[in-house]
This record gives structure tokens, sequence and C-alpha cells, in this order.
DNA sequence: CTGAAAGCGCTAACAG
DNA sequence: CTGTTAGCGCTTTCAG
């Protein structure tokens, strides 16, 4: 146990000047000796290390960062923190490798807090960015890239501006999974998903018409879009159900809870978009399009380390593949 | 749209001196532009605008920090960032109110890099840190305390130090559980919960046994502490029902899930700690004893900005109440 | 290795 | 309001 803590009263902070005087070396001796230089004698290194802990001197790396010009640090500026974020999770570990470190906000998917955190962001000089962007209107981030800013856009696109991106192939996510439910004998299929305006949701929702447009079938009342709320996703589910669905493809995890939640009898097969813990908690276990969270986070921190080596590098828009998993709520076929 | 972005040249950053330059006056004037100070006049700070965009300049946080000694910045010091965690919300939302910037991380449950973590956000100044602490040695902590760090911990105490924390009742919660199951007629009780070297588990394993013991229940089988492992819990089920349990208490969310996973058939009562999404999902929707994150969050930020207006005030250790939520799940008689 | 000194970009104190 | 200047704490160059 270590107990009581020493509240040190009003005095100054040390600085490598005290640790200098206080080990009788110079200050060059105390900066090698911090930054762990290997041309500094022992004997030396022991008597800055025995002024450090004396005196109690810890670095501040706001001078440091200020001298060097670069902080070693990444920004990312996710939609919600507290969420489950597996993309996150992958840039932390990624960056973490590369011996960055990665400082989180959220921007609540609203514009006005992602500006204010992002620009916080570049007046503290990070050295990148990793954006999932919201919005259509990311012109604030013009002067931003024009003055140095490294950046890199995950999940979807930042519209209008030519910047490093990684997304998934929604497109391909949909026709597989449209694929799946026809060759399990679905004729009747829907698509319930999230508000158009999101960017990925848009990709997902067109992709679904084309499917059913190249299968020629009909889309009365087979694709439902807009916000998040249990009860329009309840009767999107309802409606197409009394037109004759006996499929149904979502358009993320949240909305795969709320669609199971309204078919109280499991006689409908589901594919879902995105994996999650739920998905085998239900019963059956839920057959998901699955992004690969792990390739796009390692590919962001790669995009981002190249654009901050090389700024007139070219931009490049990486699309990862996604994979469908089947885990039973997709096989079954229609009730006869 | 914006088009092209204007990736510069290696021509070095604008600052303050080539703004006032630009513009025509002081110094002293950009900076005071900058920092919107009222005392200046309207067609001065207008041609200072107009350098500033004119030359594209970015005000430096590094400097400004290094110049006030204070960065405005608030550090979260998480186990994981991209995991469903409502305490980390709250605190986000508190710091914006007081116009401190949340910079967050993850500690991942790893002791050595929590520690890389918190001495980093140390050495960048950050004005205080909301720490989630995970072992027991936290005595890396104490020299960072003596020079001035700012910290509250979170969910759980620093062992050995005496900083401000705020956790929630864990012991009211499992006393008000077990009464409440007791109120319908339970009298043979099981706990499963995490694994008991982390504090608030052991926290809730002891006020469970105290429980028991006041009830004058045998503890044979009904207690079940450790790793949150699939198998592991649904042993622990499967033991307490042979043992004649009717009700099974857990000891988080996540234990919740995997409970309700091992009890195929809903002939036993449950209730979770911990609220979830998932508690409303499953049937019937569970009743738990849920944390007041919004509290927690709150008095996590009223400390810690206490804590830096005064570094000497005594240490709070506040304890926030529980509520339990009875949605179905804990209402249930034993069978007959 | 030492000692001295410049400079990173900003704020603030000073005298006009 | 302007112009000048010191200084935040560090890294790094330069001559010993």
């Amino acid at each position: 146990m270590h107990g009581e803590v020493n509240r040190r009263a009003k005095t100054r902070r040390p600085t490598m000047v005290d640790v200098a005087r206080e080990a009788g070396v110079a200050l060059r001796t105390v900066s090698r000796v911090v930054n762990d230089d290997a041309t500094v004698g022992a004997e030396l290194a022991r008597r800055v290390h025995d002024a450090i802990a004396a005196l109690g001197y810890r670095p501040d790396e706001r001078a440091r960062h200020l001298r060097l010009g670069v902080t070693g640090t990444l920004g990312a500026a996710v939609r919600q923190l507290s969420h489950v974020n597996p993309v996150l999770r992958a840039v932390e570990r990624a960056a973490r490798a590369a011996d960055l470190m990665v400082l989180a906000a959220s921007t609540e998917d609203d514009e006005r807090l992602e500006r204010r955190v992002v620009e916080s962001m570049c007046r503290r000089r990070f050295d990148g960015i990793v954006l999932e962007p919201i919005g259509a209107d990311h012109g604030y981030l013009l002067p931003e890239l024009a003055a140095g800013l490294s950046l890199v856009a995950v999940d979807r696109p930042v519209l209008g501006l030519d910047v490093d991106c990684v997304i998934s192939d929604n497109a391909a996510g949909i026709r597989a999974a449209y694929a799946h439910l026809a060759g399990y004998g679905h004729r009747r299929i829907a698509y319930v998903g999230d508000d158009e305006r999101i960017f990925t949701a848009q990709e997902r929702a067109t992709a679904f018409r084309a499917c059913a447009a190249e299968a020629g079938a009909a889309l009365d009342g087979m694709v439902h879009t807009g916000p998040i709320e249990r009860a329009r996703i309840a009767d999107a589910v309802a409606t197409a159900r009394g037109r004759g669905a006996t499929a149904v493809i979502t358009g993320n995890a949240t909305i795969s809870v709320e669609v199971v939640r309204a078919l109280p009898d499991r006689d409908t097969a589901i594919v879902g978009f995105d994996d999650s813990e739920l998905a085998t908690l239900l019963r059956p276990d839920l057959t998901v399009v699955a992004q690969d969270d792990q390739a796009i986070g390692s590919t962001a921190i790669d995009l981002l380390r190249a654009r901050i080596a090389d700024h007139s590098r070219p931009v490049h828009r990486v699309t990862v593949p996604v994979e469908l998993l089947a885990r039973g709520s997709g096989e079954q076929p229609p009730p006869a």
C-alpha cells in the first residue's frame, strides 16, 4: 500500500534545468537521459535519475512537441465513444503497433460538435485524424487540409472532398444477403434500413433496390428506410409481412435487434447487416453480413501514416470486402 | 461541393507574426482577435480575419497551452473505448458543459497499458484525468499526484491510494435484488458473478453472501464467481439449478446475457446487475439493478474540477445509489 | 561529455 | 490601440 498522497504545495514544477542543477550535469545530458539516448555514461545516467526522483520531475510534452513539430498523436473523432465500435478498437490497436497514441472524442452525430472536435484536434497539432464523418458539409476541413492536416475517413467518405477513406463494400454485402435468401427459395424479400441521408444507409438501400430489380421482384411495401425508431420499424415489418414478405434484410445491427423484436414468431428469415454480440443470443442465431473491422482499422492507420509521411501522395479510397456469416436465421426456407 | 484539396507545398506554417505582418497590425492585436477579446476595433478585427484567411493561419494550441500552463483538457482512461459505457458518455457531456475537452484512450484491462496511457496524459499536462482503475498496484500514480495530477476514479477506487472516486452502491444493489426475489417467495437464490479480483465483483459477491447469511440460506452451490467464460457460466447455472435454485442474481450485464443463454426454459427468476439495451430484448424483459450513470459521470467531473481548483482539498469518496427496475424476469414466483 | 544560446508559437507585461 | 520584449519547457546547434 502506498498510503497518504503528498499533495504538493503551491511551488513551481521542476524543469529540466532544475534536474541538471540537482544532478550537477549539463541540461543537454538530462535531455539525453530523458529520451534515453545511449550515448550517456551509466554513472551520469544514474545521477540524473536520482535527481529526477528527488525533485519529482515530470517531462512536459507540450514543450517537447512544440519544439519537435510533431506530437506522435492521432485523433479519432467518432460518432459515439461509448458504443460498440470494433473499427475504433482496430484503429487503436494498429496505432499502438506504430507507437502512436490515439486520443478519441465523440461527435454525437452532431455536425457542429464534429467540427469543434476536429478543429480542436487540429489546433493541438495532432499528426493525423481518423474521422467517422457525419452530415453533408465538410467545407470546414478545407483550410485544415490546406494547412497540412492528415485525415482519413472511415465507414463513409467525406462528401465533396478528395480525402483518403476506407469503407466496407456495402453493395456487395447486400447482394450477398439477397442471393443467400434467394438461394433458400425466398421470392418476397423486404429491406428495413436506416435513414437514407446517411451514406451507408443510402448505399445499402440502393443496392437492395438494384437486387430486386434484377430479380424482377416488385418493391411495393418491401423497402423501408428512415430513422431508427421502434414504432417505425415495427410498422415496416408488419407492412412487409402483410405484403407477403418471407425474409428480411436489415440495414444495421440496431435495426436487426428491432426487427427481431417485431417478429415474435420466428417464421421469417433474416439476414442482418453488421455482426454483433447479440447475433448469437437470438434463436436461431442471426445470419449476418459482417464487416472486416480489423482490416478497416489497420488500413485506416496505414493510409494515415502514408499521408503524414507524404502530404502530396495520391488519394486512396479503399473498399474492404464483407463476409456473410450463415448462422441459422437466414437459412430457413419460406413457409410452404 | 468543395472539390480539389490544395495540398500545401513544403512551406512553413504561418504564425501569428506572419498574420500581424500581413494585416499590418501588432502581434498583440492578432492574439486578441484570435482569442476574441472585445477590446478590438471592428475594422482591425476584419483586417486580421482577412489576413488569417489569406495565409491559412491556424493557431497552435501547444504553444498556447505551454504559455498558459493549463490545457483545458481532461483525459479519460477507460477499460475499452469501443464498448458500451454510459458513464463515459455522461463524463463527456458534463465536461462539455464545463467547456472542457475530453480525450479518451483504452486501457484494455491491461495494467501496463493503463500506466502508459495515464503517464502519457500526465506528460501532456492534461488538467485532470478520469480513470477506471484496473489491477492492484497503482504506485506509479504517486509521483504524478505529488507533481500535481488531478485524478478521479470511477467505478472502482484506486486501491491503496487516497484519491477522489465515485462508485455505485454495489452492496445496496445486491441487497435490493435479494429482497426483491425473496419478496416473490424465492428461498434458494444463486449468484453468478465476475472474477472476485475485480473490485466491484468482490463487493457484490460479498454483499450476496451477507444477504444469504442474514436470510439463513445455505450457500452450497449457490455462489459462482470467476472469469466471464460461457462454459463456466453455463456450469454455474446448471449447478445452482441442480441444487434447487429458483432464482439467479447476476454480477454484471455480460453475465446476465450468458445466464439467459444458459437458461433455455424461462422458469428461473433473474435479477441482473447493470442495465443494458439487451435487457428489454429478452422475454420476459430483464429486471435489473441499474446504476445512475448520469450521476456518476457528472459527479466525477465535479470532483475533478474541484480538485483542479484546489489541490489540497479533502478527498471525497462518493457512493451513488442504484435503482431496481422491475421488468418481469425478477417477478416470477418459484415453481410450485 | 559541458556550457551557452537560439528558437518552437504563443501570451502578457511594459511603456508609449 | 501599437511595438517590443520576456518567458513557458523543451531540443538542438555550436564551440569547447
